[in-house]
RNA sequence: CGGGGUGUAGCACAGAGGUAGUGCGCUCGGUUCGGGACCGAGAGGUCGUAGGUUCAAAUCCUAUCACCCCGACCA
């Protein structure tokens, strides 16, 4: 590809305001352009990229034993109202209407639209198993974009969903894709964890995360030394078992604080460490009210409350309920002479005299320590992690990093082939719903990752596997005939040999050229000029290491 | 959805009631040419959009839209 006939941006003119160095470095060398809020233009350079991905990606599936579908972007609302996941899809979903009034989904995830397809298509249990994937962009209406190409609206994702008679063969299926994720992720050239996730609103039995750390991802894992490894949202930690201190004073004590609500504005004012605080958060529980407590410096984790009470349902209380259960509006809540049931973190056992809300309108109480002045109905892990809790197993402090998710692999069990009807005759003769796996991959994401792990303070250094091109021509000066003749030559013959190559012909000052090779990451560098060619020779040099070797024009083909 | 911010040339920004500006990029001419050159001459904008105040609005007011950041949310 020649540079010049090609939609590369001026790379020095490119805003600099983006946040993930990922972001920046692929709007720099003209990876993306930003269309929208979420949505992005792929430019040549990183479209390859992407193709490159993609490619790897389909030898893996293939390996796996995957067969490729293309589905319809557009759903019927019809199929989504059947798996019960329409109504709660809320601002993720975006629905069209068409001219007869029918809604469609413009596809967010695919279980739904797959399983009706597998469904009107299997019969016995000889049809399965069966391991369909496809590569196609998806629509999230994303409340919030965030961080480049990192998190947008409208993403390639390589989604896979298996179906098999029995749990046994989706623990085989099931393995089998984890073998290729790993597979994938290390010939992209990345360096990732697997963390046990959260199901979340999928439902289903186990799910496991690929997680590539670098400074700019939106989720946490917390991993000990000893080998727990676990996504923050389900990170547990090991009982501290704190004995209350005994407290200095005689009783609580209220004291005002007019319009003060937040931990923040409560420990600034009264100079009070937030973790001498007792948050109390009031939730609906399966429609009753319950009071959770943490201190002030932790954040109630609703998931292990909820799997703490077992729960169906749970939600914060708005503005009525808080007033209903405790008597006071939002941001007076405290745990005394609370009547409805108190569920305290750990944390809570190891403070006395702690300053809490009241439960009365500008007022708060201090001198307050559980056991004499409340009595919880339990107590347990109910917030987040932090970095330094101890491990759950006890071995260890848990440490939190920040990462990317880039793969995700689900047990899905039945839910959607029995709600939307995916169902086969076992040997017996008795009609089964098939039980399901999913896989899904961020191809887009992947592109950042690798930006993420593999630059330096000039640019790109992309892995060999997923560069653009294996390697870029530079003519030092393009108004000189000889060094253009060898050039393009050599661009042809390389070309015509296989390689993939840009020529960057441009008539450049050699640093401008130079600073866009670095900047763009190609691999290898081969470098043109009159000095050199008297010898017969050509430089050619490595992006990432910067060696550089003078070699016969001759021999050429030999070092790349 | 809540809180904050920004919209002026392709990009980054300045202008705070009275010829629309600067730097980078772009075009042309010349000198340069192995790590982001220099000189000279140009092109390019109904100042996000709509309404209002005023003799006069990029500037003040109102509304609206877009984008960014912090939260809430999140396969």
């Amino acid at each position: 590809m020649r540079w010049s006939k090609t939609l590369i941006p001026s790379l020095r003119n490119v805003p600099k305001d983006a946040e993930a160095i990922s972001h920046q470095l692929a709007l720099r060398a003209g990876l993306i352009r930003q269309l929208s809020s979420g949505v992005y233009s792929y430019l040549p350079l990183g479209f390859r990229v992407l193709l490159k991905i993609i490619q790897i990606i389909r030898e893996e599936m293939n390996r796996a034993g995957a067969c490729e579908v293309l589905l319809p972007a557009l759903h019927p609302a019809e199929i989504w109202k059947k798996s019960g996941r329409y109504e709660t899809l809320g601002e993720d979903k975006i629905a069209l209407k068409n001219r007869a009034g029918h809604e469609f989904v413009l596809g967010p995830t695919h279980e739904e639209v797959i399983t009706d397809l597998v469904g009107t298509n299997i019969k016995s249990f000889r049809d399965l198993p069966l391991n369909l994937y496809q590569i196609q962009t998806k629509f999230r209406d994303e409340a919030r974009p965030r961080f480049g190409v990192i998190r947008t609206k409208e993403f390639i994702m390589k989604d896979a969903y298996s179906f098999d008679a029995d749990e046994k063969g989706l623990d085989v299926n099931y393995q089998k894709m984890s073998e290729a994720y790993h597979r994938i992720f290390t010939r992209c050239g990345l360096k990732f964890q697997v963390v046990n996730a959260d199901t979340g609103m999928m439902g289903g039995k186990m799910s496991q995360e690929f997680m590539v750390i670098c400074p700019y991802g939106e989720d946490r894992v917390a991993s000990s030394e000893h080998g727990y490894l676990a996504s923050q949202d389900i990170a547990m930690r090991g009982n501290p078992s704190l004995t209350t201190p005994a407290p200095k004073s005689g009783k609580p004590e209220m004291f005002d604080t007019p319009n003060l609500r937040t931990i923040d504005e409560i420990s600034h004012r009264y100079k009070i460490q937030p973790s001498h605080m007792i948050k109390t958060l009031i939730y609906m529980a399966d429609g009753k009210p319950i009071a959770a407590l943490v201190t002030g410096d932790s954040e109630v984790n609703e998931g292990k409350l909820r799997k703490l009470l077992s729960l169906k349902e749970l939600r914060q209380a708005d503005g009525h309920e808080i007033l209903e259960a405790t008597g006071a509006p939002v941001g007076f809540a405290g745990p005394v002479g609370l009547k409805i049931p108190v569920y305290a973190d750990w944390d809570i056992l190891g403070i006395a005299d702690a300053v809490t809300g009241a439960n009365q309108k500008d007022k708060h109480l201090k001198n307050v320590t559980i056991g004499r002045d409340f009595k919880p109905t339990a107590t347990g892990d109910i917030r987040f992690v932090k970095d330094g809790d101890s491990a759950p197993d006890g071995k260890g402090k848990l440490v939190l990093t920040t990462s990317m998710e880039i793969g995700h692999i689900f047990k899905l069990g039945t839910r959607y082939t029995e709600s939307i009807g995916a169902f086969f005759l076992d040997e017996k003769g008795e009609r089964k719903p098939a039980i399901m796996g999913c896989y899904g991959i961020g191809v887009n994401r992947i592109l950042a990752a690798a930006i993420e792990q593999h630059h330096d303070i000039k640019g790109i250094q992309w892995p060999e596997a997923i560069a653009p091109f294996h390697c870029e021509i530079i003519t030092i000066n393009q108004t000189d005939e000889k060094v253009v003749k060898v050039a393009s030559d050599l661009y042809h013959e390389l070309t015509a040999a296989g390689r993939e190559v840009l020529f960057d012909d441009r008539d450049e000052r050699a640093g401008v050229k130079f600073n866009d090779a670095d900047l763009v990451g190609i691999p290898k560098q081969i470098i043109i000029g009159e000095r050199n060619l008297a010898q017969g020779k050509v430089e050619i040099k490595n992006r990432r290491t910067g060696e550089t070797q003078l070699v016969d024009i001759a021999s050429l083909k030999s070092h790349l």
